[in-house]
DNA sequence: CAGGCAAACGCCACAGTGTGGCATTTTCGA
DNA sequence: TCGAAAATGCCACACTGTGGCGTTTGCCTG
């Protein structure tokens, strides 16, 4: 996995065990019953967990279900800060995520997945991805440093959509080898989008 | 204003009234006191409205705020309806969102530009809004006719993208007729957007 | 114009989420 | 071994959104 073992206090690892099992029970529960549909005690049940708990744990109901897409991101991020940054934004944004995606295990592309038909389900948990994914904008601004003009924030929107894009592409056969190419597609297909015609449609 | 002069019954009017009420005393109140932090109690204790009678208007709390938001949309994708679908994706969208600005008053100027400082306020208003957005690129994706292409969905992601990068260029002055010259301006910046570099940042 | 009909309304009660207070248990460090 | 800090569980509360149901209001026909 991606998280950096600490074994740390045994206090610390109770609490992260207590959030795992949290993380890992909600995907499935939520799956199968439906998000919406779902109680958040069932899960709370599920785990044996207290309501206070859960919400010093997670910030929402969604949250707990956002534990893959956080991952993957906060590494995101520690790989823009490692990197050198130079050339065209777009090329170190898709190289950083590309290097990211390597970094994941197996078990995560799992959880991963199962999160993103998950979302796509739910109304509210799409709202929440697509808030999630502005944070991530914003972050990611920074780090490329491109956040103080009109192409600097467009590029960055553009990538992000370029990533939900690919995203779309990989999620019906979802195996884990393909992201990286969907990824590099999508990517490519970037200036070719703005040439795209109308299509005089004919229903 | 935008809206088709339909006096129709007096039942329809009158509800149409409440309707407008609720909204337009929404956005200063949460504006004065907060989104979140109001109640919608307060709103509805303003206007002299049951909470089953603003449900039956509006599906959400956020809905009410966001009427300027839906009535400019609602116009945009007639105006995409009715025109003449032909050249680039990117300048059919363009030229079609500004034509529907043209049609706006400067009374839904007010209301929107109050709208959307509302929205950069309030998490989930802002929550909210990306979610309408989404739901708008589906729409367009339809009548572009561009939804079953790699590159169509990827323009449709940076048609809207840029909308909102012009919106937050006009925010800060917010005059009414500045937005098109935004909108002009964001839309000539998607192609050189690629090429942007990478700035080592230096704090 | 009278009266039936349907739509809109208001009131009530409920489920679900998220927050704060407070006592209790568990863990850490001295 | 003991005190401090942190995590937990329990309780109560505010707020949003929904459904039931009786009542009012406007519409439409005889």
């Amino acid at each position: 996995m991606t998280a950096v073992q600490q074994p740390a206090s045994l206090r610390e690892r109770k609490k992260l065990r207590t959030r795992q099992a949290l993380a890992e029970t909600a995907v499935p529960l939520f799956t199968e019953r439906g998000f919406d549909e779902t109680p958040l005690d069932a899960l709370l049940d599920a785990v044996e967990v207290s309501r206070r708990t859960f919400f010093r744990n997670f910030r929402s109901k969604e949250d707990v279900a956002f534990t893959a897409v956080e991952q993957l991101w906060s590494t995101c991020l520690l790989v823009l800060d490692d990197a050198e940054l130079s050339g065209r934004a777009a090329d170190v944004f898709r190289d950083a995520m590309l290097t990211t995606l390597d970094r994941m295990g197996e078990d995560w592309y799992a959880h991963f997945s199962a999160t993103l038909r998950l979302v796509e389900q739910s109304p509210s948990l799409h709202g929440h991805s697509l808030r999630h994914c502005a944070a991530m904008r914003v972050e990611v601004s920074r780090r490329l440093g491109v956040a103080d003009s009109t192409e600097g924030r467009l590029l960055v929107e553009f990538c992000v959509a370029a990533w939900r894009c690919a995203l779309d592409e990989w999620l019906p056969g979802g195996e884990p080898g393909e992201l990286p190419g969907c990824v590099r597609r999508v990517f490519d297909a970037m200036p070719r989008c703005l040439d795209a015609e109308v299509r005089p449609e004919a229903p």
